[in-house]
Order: structure tokens, then sequence, then C-alpha cells
RNA sequence: UGGGCUGUAGCCAAGCGGUAAGGCACCAGACUUUGACUCUGGCAUUCCGAUGGUCCGAAUCCAUCCAGCCCAA
């Protein structure tokens, strides 16, 4: 394995990613996905990580480096794979992580497979994240990055085997810390770039106007209703709120107001307490095993129901439907609907899937 | 036009003579490869419905007026 294609954002940790693997005497190439085009999306700035001057801060860490730079194209599958899907989840009224399903379908695939066209054994990203291969099981398996701080695993619970075996995580050992100072020392022109994003298609964060004038999502004002019933303001159409949201409601109350419920027939979102908001059961589908083979019964987890959130103790019950019923040991707080829900052993993660529903019998409306 | 109550920032609301709590909302940061949550900071430089008065000193006491609500008629 000696011709490796890194994945290059354009940001400060593909950078370094890169620059690790050149230390370390690969054949390297990096690679820049172009995703979406300024007529998909409208304005186009600095802050999206794919944005032409990511293209070119790639371009120029991998001149740096003395690599060969390429740019593929991969437009149409992401606005079919990503952003079509973003828009169908806020339509059922959940809240899709696009993150994932690039993941999923765009980023590994999309670069594992023009590695191969070049003839290139392996693919290396800039995750925080690592992986081994376990001789005594014949698999391959994925684990935190050291760094818990930037730990990226949660966005990476779809990959397959397949795709570990062809996969170098560089930074899964380092800090961000010991990383922004290799590129600092190294005079990579990405040391200082900025770490927050928002969506990367949705240049100005408003992903809700995006939702409405680009992908044309219907999401009509209705009324803010309290847990009784009682008219307590207008909304302004359901893509703007998620389950367990408190800022941007406009309502005044004695106390905090969260999200406490989306109902699509009515057309009206529920606020009430937080405590509301607590579920210890969830179903997940869409899943993925990653490093185990999908469970025949239950067996116990700690599961990530949110990005950056700790991952909590649970059951993990297989469903005949294929679904797995998680059953965390304590309530957990605004368990949503099209988010991902990732399950570890330790460090280790055993896979992931989508939540689907959290309001299940016995349980609070 | 008999009686009672209320009137403090966008909303709710403390204060009951000593020089304007707090919550919500909002704004700005921090955090962050999703949406959120969370955290930090800012939010009546002036007079607390209005006008007079008492007092060293009032949002707090008194008077009148205005506005709203309630109970009677």
């Amino acid at each position: 394995m000696n011709k490796v294609m890194v994945a290059m954002s354009g940001g400060v940790d593909s950078s370094v990613s890169a620059l690790l693997l050149k230390q370390q005497g690969f054949d390297l190439c990096g690679a820049t996905l172009s995703l979406y085009s300024n007529n998909d999306i409208g304005l186009c700035d600095t802050k999206t990580c794919c944005s032409l001057d990511d293209v070119e801060d790639a371009r120029r860490v991998c001149a740096r480096l003395g690599i060969d730079h390429f740019v593929f194209n991969l437009k149409e599958q992401f606005k079919q794979g990503v952003i079509e899907p973003f828009a169908e989840g806020y339509r059922r009224g959940e809240t899709p992580n696009p993150c994932v399903e690039c993941n999923r379908s765009i980023k590994f695939s999309g670069v594992l497979a023009r590695a191969r066209q070049l003839d290139y054994d392996a693919i290396a990203t800039g995750h925080y994240v690592q992986s081994k291969y376990d001789v005594a099981v014949g698999r391959w398996l994925l684990k935190k990055g050291r760094d818990p701080a930037k730990d990226q695993s949660y966005v990476l619970y779809m990959l397959t085997q397949p795709m570990l075996a062809r996969t170098l995580f560089p930074l899964g050992g380092l800090t961000k810390r010991e990383v922004r100072e290799m590129a600092e020392e190294h005079g990579l022109v990405t040391a200082r770039k900025s770490e927050s994003q928002d969506i990367c298609f949705v240049p100005d964060g408003d992903y809700a106007g995006f939702l409405a004038k680009t992908l044309g999502v219907v999401s009509e004002p209705g009324c803010f209703v309290s847990p009784q019933g009682e008219v307590l303001g207008r909304h302004e159409g359901m893509i703007h709120y998620t389950l367990g949201q408190r800022r941007g409601l406009g309502i005044s109350a004695d106390r905090r107001l969260f999200v406490v419920k989306k109902n699509m027939e009515s057309n009206t979102v529920v606020l009430g307490d937080e405590v509301l908001l607590m579920r210890r059961r969830m179903t997940i589908d869409r899943l993925n095993w990653v490093s185990v083979a999908a469970p025949q019964s239950s067996i116990r987890a700690e599961v990530k129901s949110r990005y950056r959130q700790s991952a909590q103790p649970a059951w993990l019950h297989p469903q005949e439907d294929g679904s797995i019923l998680v059953e965390f040991d304590a309530p957990q707080r605004a368990l949503t609907p099209g988010q991902a829900a990732v399950f570890y052993a330790q460090d280790v993660v055993l896979g992931g899937g989508t939540i689907r529903d959290c309001t299940l019998e016995g349980e609070r409306p």
C-alpha cells in the first residue's frame, strides 16, 4: 500500500493528513471534491468546506508538498445523495444530518472510485478517528480519535469493511492542537483556518431559506401551542424548528420553552418544558454494522444520539423488521428523528443508523 | 361614573421611603464538519401611567387625572 490519495477539503485537518503521509514516504496525491456550483446554492463564500477558495487552498498545500492535486466533479451525485434527501427529511418533519449522508453516499465511495481509476491503493482523510485490523475476528475496527474533543467517529458509522480496508486516518492518534502546530510549523496556508462550518452547501447558514428558495420546500406558518393545546403564538414554518430547540421561538414566558413536538398534520409546533423531551427508547433503522456483525440478540452498548454528546449506556434490541430498539438506562433529551445514532463499545464503533421514531407506546406523547 | 383592583424595559414580574431583582424574548461572542442544546457577555445612565405635593431623599406616602380590568347596579 504505497500509493495514497488524500481527500482534501481545503481545511487544516486534511492538509496535515497529507503532510504526515508525505513524511512517511507514501506516493501521494491530493483530491478535492467539487460538490456543488454557485448556481446550485446561490452565493458561495469562504465559510463552506468546498468553495472555490477551499479548492485553491487544497491546491496550494499540494503544491507545497510537491504532490499532484485533482478535483473531481461529483455535483450530480451530491445533489441526489445529499441535498435532495436533506430536503426530503425536512418535508417529513425530521431533522436530517447532511454530513452523515455525504460520508455515506459521496465522499468515501467517490474518492475510492477515483483512486482505483488512477491506480491508487488507498485513500486517506483528515478525520479524527482510528482504524485497525483485528486479526482475531478478521474485521476492521473503527475507533474513536485519540482527542476526545475532536473525535469524529459519529459521522463515520456508515463505513463498510471494504472501505475501511482501503482508508487511512493519519490524524486518529493526534490532538487538534498538535495538528495545528504541525500545520503552522510547515507553513501550510490552511494552518489558521477557522474550525466552524455550517452546512457546507448553505453558505450563509440560513438552511430554512435555502430549503424554501432553492429546493422549493413548502413550509407554511402555523401555530405554536402548549401541550394542552393552548395557542401561544405563530411559527414561521415547520422547517425552522427541531426538537429541543429553544432559541428563535420569539415566545416569551416565565420560563424557558422548548420545542417538544412537531405536529405535521396540524402544522403546529408544541412548546413546553424540557422534561417533556426526555425519552428512554428510540427505534433505529438504515443500520450499518462496522466493527461487528449485526447482533442477533440484545447487547449492551453506549449510544450517541447526537453529535457532541457523550455516549450513553443502553441496551440494543434487534427487532423483527431489522431495526434496532435502543433502550437507554436513563432518559435522554430530545432524541430526534433523522439524526444519527451511533453504537459504541468503549472506543470501538459497533455501528449505527438513523433515528426513526422515539414516541413509543407507554411514553409521553 | 356605586364599590374594588391594576398600571415597573418587547413580554412576565420583584420591589412596600434610601437611590430599579429575576425570568422570558432579543442581540453579540464561545463551542461545532448537521439541526440543536449549553456556556459567556449585553440589554430601563435614569426615574417605575401622567401631573402636582410631603420628605434630606419616593417606583415606593398623599392628591388629582388618564388607561385597563372586575363586582355591583
